[in-house]
DNA sequence: TCTCGTGTTTCTTG
DNA sequence: TCAAGAAACACGAG
């Protein structure tokens, strides 16, 4: 579920717990999303920790503690919310940080979620080293062209799924940008001409901008104007020509787009 | 019982 | 060395 406007949802979730200091920690450190994390270290560094800051970049977290850094990654199916102090984890609430007036709680049940852990003060590389956010000066159409031309062969759709250029774009975001832009999700990238690219780098723009107004505030959904509330409707309809959406899966994910409107 | 999935990593092939 | 595609991961919902 969470991609660029839905993490930066479930960041605002733990917002209860900034400035306070966590009493001490449940999780189930055998599960996978603490691989790579030392159960002591872990344990020893967050209980006392005080939580001072939170940030969220494509679909990647990062909450400041005093003593260390922690990153979230919410996977397919991860979740934050908080809970009241006398909160009781339950199977698949794999970290819970409890603090004196409420529970800050990781939540996945298909456990493609990912927790990062750096013990100290400093930033770690994996937060520090991260591409330019969408929304940034920095994310220019330059970059979008530059990258796209490195993988002529590669279907578009493929493409705005990679993070490393745009960072918080998944599923269903993809398919709402290339419905914008009215591109066939099967393009490959080098038939895409200069003018076409500069609408795409505009609507992924747009998509995200919008996606943060609506879903990220309280998760409304968007507007039946978008193709979002259609794609995954049995005969489901184009919002902009009124003909059937075409459901096939591009680089193994569904996509759903019409093939009147998207050439 | 069987298929599917709003994601990423890793492996294989070219 | 890099690009492209497919498999693997885990489990609830329909």
């Amino acid at each position: 579920m969470p991609e660029f406007a839905e993490v930066e949802y479930f960041r605002k979730q733990w917002d209860p717990g900034l400035g306070k200091t966590v009493l001490r920690i449940a999780w189930h450190p055998q599960v996978r999303i603490f691989r790579g994390i030392e159960p002591k270290t872990f344990v020893r560094t967050l209980t006392g920790a005080r939580l001072i800051s939170s940030g969220a970049h494509g679909k990647q977290m990062f909450f400041r503690l005093d003593r260390a850094g922690l990153g979230i990654h919410l996977g397919m199916t991860g979740r934050l919310f908080t809970a009241g102090p006398d909160f009781s984890p339950g199977r698949h609430d794999h970290l819970v940080m409890f603090q004196k007036t409420h529970a800050l709680v990781f939540s996945d049940f298909r456990l493609f979620g990912r927790v990062l852990f750096h013990p100290g003060p400093d930033e770690p590389a994996w937060w520090s080293e991260r591409p330019p956010d969408i929304l940034s000066p920095q994310f220019t159409r330059t970059a979008v062209a530059d990258f796209l031309a490195r993988r002529k062969g590669t279907p578009v759709k493929t493409v705005l799924l990679m993070q490393e250029r745009f960072p918080g774009v998944g599923n269903w975001m993809a398919d709402e940008i290339l419905w914008r832009a009215r591109i066939a999700p099967t393009r490959r990238c080098g038939t895409l001409s200069e003018q076409i690219v500069n609408i795409l780098w505009k609507e992924t723009r747009e998509v995200c901008r919008q996606a943060l107004r609506i879903i990220g505030k309280n998760f409304a959904d968007p507007p039946d104007s978008w193709l979002f509330p259609h794609r995954w409707e049995k005969g489901g309809t184009c919002p902009r020509c009124g003909l059937e959406l075409r459901r096939e899966p591009i680089g193994g994910r569904t996509t759903s787009w019409c093939p009147h409107c998207q050439s």
